[in-house]
DNA sequence: ATAAAGGTTCCAGCAACTGGAAGGTCAACC
DNA sequence: GGTTGACCTTCCAGTTGCTGGAACCTTTAT
């Protein structure tokens, strides 16, 4: 049993993530000490790290809970999970997309500007412009 | 002059939206009725146009101050403004690999998912594994 | 004995809005 | 003149996912 500043060394996240976590009920520690101290073993560690690994890839809290009830349930189908990582990889895609559309706009002005001592300036002109 | 309803109409924003910029000193309307309603000139809806745009290209509220000031002041150079689109756009350049990089690794793992009615899926042991 | 390091709760704040409640104003219609 | 509905106001709360800090208790080491 570990209290909640081992728990964050050995996940590598922060104690305040942590008790986040608790909190909205995301991993809840295995019980807590005599003191009130939250306790953590090396089951609730493996969901610490599921859900922090799954949060770097960009799902956000709601899904992780799906993904961890997913993950702790040995009866359900891998199609479920793939459901799940399919839609997120297609709204990557999505903001992909969008963000380089940005990207090439942003660039095409920041080109057209001479960027010297003059006051003429197509960036402006161009975020002015509807 | 414009109220706030008609000012939402010509540049296409929410009202809320423009009471906020209000609020937060981005853009003030140009005064206000005996009633106290906000009225706006087609200054500064040229303002409000400025800074959806500007937003829509990423740009942070912050950093919209910034180039809202630049845009008014006829005696900066054009180098500033191009400075702080440049700044953004690398900013944005380091958004898209980061993404793009996650992108693939997410594929990656949907990829070896059978996404069947069986148990057994990778997605979930990548997510796991440390 | 005391000080440092760890734990607890609760409250506030970040960005950039958005929604809603409670209430005043204005224009139109009967 | 009354009423309806659209529009305006302020203020407060909520969103997402934490993070920082205050005030206080516990454990460990010296």
């Amino acid at each position: 049993m570990y209290t909640i500043g081992t728990a964050a060394k050995k996940t590598d996240m922060p104690t305040k993530t942590i008790r986040y976590y608790a909190d909205i009920r995301l991993v809840t520690p295995v019980g807590r000490s005599e003191k009130g101290y939250r306790l953590y073993d090396d089951r609730t560690l493996r969901r610490l790290i599921f859900v922090r690994r799954a949060r770097a890839f960009g799902f956000s809290v709601e899904t992780c809970r799906n993904l961890l009830a997913l993950y702790s349930d040995q009866s359900r189908a891998s199609a479920d999970v793939k459901a799940i990582a399919l839609n997120h990889l297609s709204e990557i895609d999505a903001k992909l997309r969008e963000l380089q559309t940005l990207r090439d706009e942003l660039a095409r002005l920041a080109n057209t500007c001479a960027g010297d001592e003059r006051a003429d300036c197509p960036i402006l002109t161009g975020l002015a412009a509807t």
